[in-house]
Formats: structure tokens, C-alpha cells, sequence
DNA sequence: GTTATTGCAAATTATTTGCACTTGG
DNA sequence: CCAAGTGCAAATAATTTGCAATAAC
């Protein structure tokens, strides 16, 4: 199922609505193959129609979060990044700490560890929305290195 | 070796003054046994010494950032809260996304995890400052679900 | 029609900064 | 001494909110 239909189909269940703002945010996120901030978010969306309010960005990246479509994430300290993620198979999200990309893999390299921290120290992660940090291959060339 | 006295020595290594102020704010985090927001901080410094100005705590919580001694996290997507972690072995920090308690562990668990990340998808994680974030057992506790 | 949603502008609020003064080494 | 650190007050800046107008359903 799209991207589209998966939000339509949120919308219609919980009684929100359809708009011509919620379909302009959305579709300017699958013209991103990286992590953006809100603004950068907001200018594209201008482009597309120049009477949207940022705020309505900040509210509709929100719904968007709510649905899981979308996962936001700090880096560089200051810098709040958002992305567009598969509405496909649950995943674990490698996300760069450098520059915010996120990468969707399978769950089960991390179903052990999971196991082990539940029966160790009682802590309880999701796998199904389980974030882990580090640098990707991109950021790694440029020479970052891991411990930030 | 105490955090005092890592403390202390890192100040000197990097030139760096040993204050009253940041005296205070060490011995004020050493109090605190879950995680707290700068103002917590700050008002339990103010009651050590009320000319303690709150951006001076702020200057000294990055600080000790940067010397490994403090991590900060966003609990709740407005809070920022601040520990302070053991600064001996390296280890995995467990961070409960609820209430931002830091918990730390020994690296073991994770290496496949790592390792695999690493050859399979070229990503690369710093086990020695690896967080993990889930519930901690109070927050589970308190009936709160895994996935927020 | 009714109610969610929006645009606008103003508010909020945590954090940061410039600078003259103070203090640690 | 003198560079690092501080307090103060003002600036910042990203995000949020109240509300009347608008548009989905």
C-alpha cells in the first residue's frame, strides 16, 4: 500500500481530515532522499503553494509522527530532522547521528539483544520502532568519526 | 578515581579553571539519582549558592558533556534532561525514553549487534557510546507501552 | 451544517551570547 | 598579572498557541 493510501486510511479512521496541506507536506517528503529540517520542509512545500503556514507543516510532520510515517531526530545538537519512512514491514531505523539519514533494516540481528536487556535489566525496547545511532557509510567517508 | 577528581583532571588537561560554580554543579548532580532538567539543576544549585547564574550551568553541564561525564536526552519532545554517568568502564548507556534514567551496562551484549550493523549495511555505531533507548522497569511499572 | 483545520500573529521558552567584571593559576 | 570564567541582561530561534475565517465531509 502507498504512502498516500496508508494516510488517507489513518485520516478516515481517526476522523481527520483530507487537505490540500496534508497532501503538499506529504508529497514534498517523498522528494527527499535524506533527513530535513521543518523549514527546509516549509520552503519546498512554498513552492508548491505559497499560502501554507509553517505552522501547518509543524502540525501535519506531528500527525505524520503520531501515524509513524515520518520519525524525527536531533543532530548536531540544534538541528531537528525529519524523514519519511517505509509504511512497509516493522524495522529497526539506523539513524546517522551526523547528518539524520535513516536507514530501514529487518529486526532479527537485534531480536537477542533485546531479549538480553529484558532478562538482564528490565528494560524494554520496542523492536518493532527501535532507533539506533551511529554514522552511516556517506558520513563515515567524510571522515567523522564515531564517537561524537 | 572519583569524579572529582576526573573532573579536575580533565580541566587541567584542557587548560580549563576549577570554579566554585562548577564545583557546585558536579556535587549537585551527584544528588540527583534519575534524570533531571537544567532548571532542577540550577534550583538546587541556588539553594548552594544563589549568585550561581543559570546560563553558568549550562556552560558547565556542556562541559561536562564533553568530557563523557554527563548525557543529555529529550524525554517527552519539549524536556532535555541531564545524568551523570559512571566514568568508569565503557559501557552501553540504557536510557528510558519516558523519564530519561540513564542506565549503563557492559558492551558485550552488543557486539554481534555491531558487528553485523557494520558489515552488512555499512553502518557504524561507537559500542563505547552507544545508547539504547526503551523503558526502564519503573516505567513499565507504571503501565506505560513500549511504543510511544 | 458542523467541526476539523488553517493562516496569521503573537506568545512561549529553553538556551545562547556579548560584554564588563571577577578570579583562578 | 592575564586569560578563563562569570553574572547579567538581552537576543535568539524554533516551535506552539489562540482565534476568527475557511473548507472537508
Amino acid at each position: 500500500m502507498s504512502c498516500e493510501l496508508v494516510f488517507i486510511d489513518k485520516l478516515k479512521e481517526k476522523g481527520f481530515r483530507l487537505t490540500m496541506q496534508r497532501e503538499i507536506v506529504l508529497s514534498v517528503l517523498h522528494g527527499f532522499s535524506s533527513a530535513v529540517s521543518a523549514e527546509e520542509i516549509y520552503n519546498r512545500v512554498q513552492e508548491i503553494s505559497s499560502a501554507v503556514d509553517i505552522s501547518t507543516v509543524y502540525r501535519t510532520l506531528e500527525l505524520l509522527q503520531d501515524f509513524g510515517m515520518v520519525i524525527s531526530s536531533d543532530i548536531g545538537g540544534d538541528h531537528r530532522v525529519y524523514n519519511l519512512v517505509s509504511v512497509e514491514e516493522p524495522h529497526i531505523h539506523l539513524v546517522c547521528k551526523e547528518c539524520g539519514q535513516v536507514l530501514g533494516i529487518e529486526t532479527d540481528p537485534a531480536e537477542k539483544l533485546a531479549s538480553y536487556l529484558e532478562s538482564h535489566h528490565n528494560f524494554l525496547i520496542d523492536l518493532k520502532n527501535f532507533h539506533i545511532s551511529g554514522l552511516c557509510e556517506d558520513c563515515q567517508e567524510k571522515g567523522i568519526s564515531p564517537n561524537e
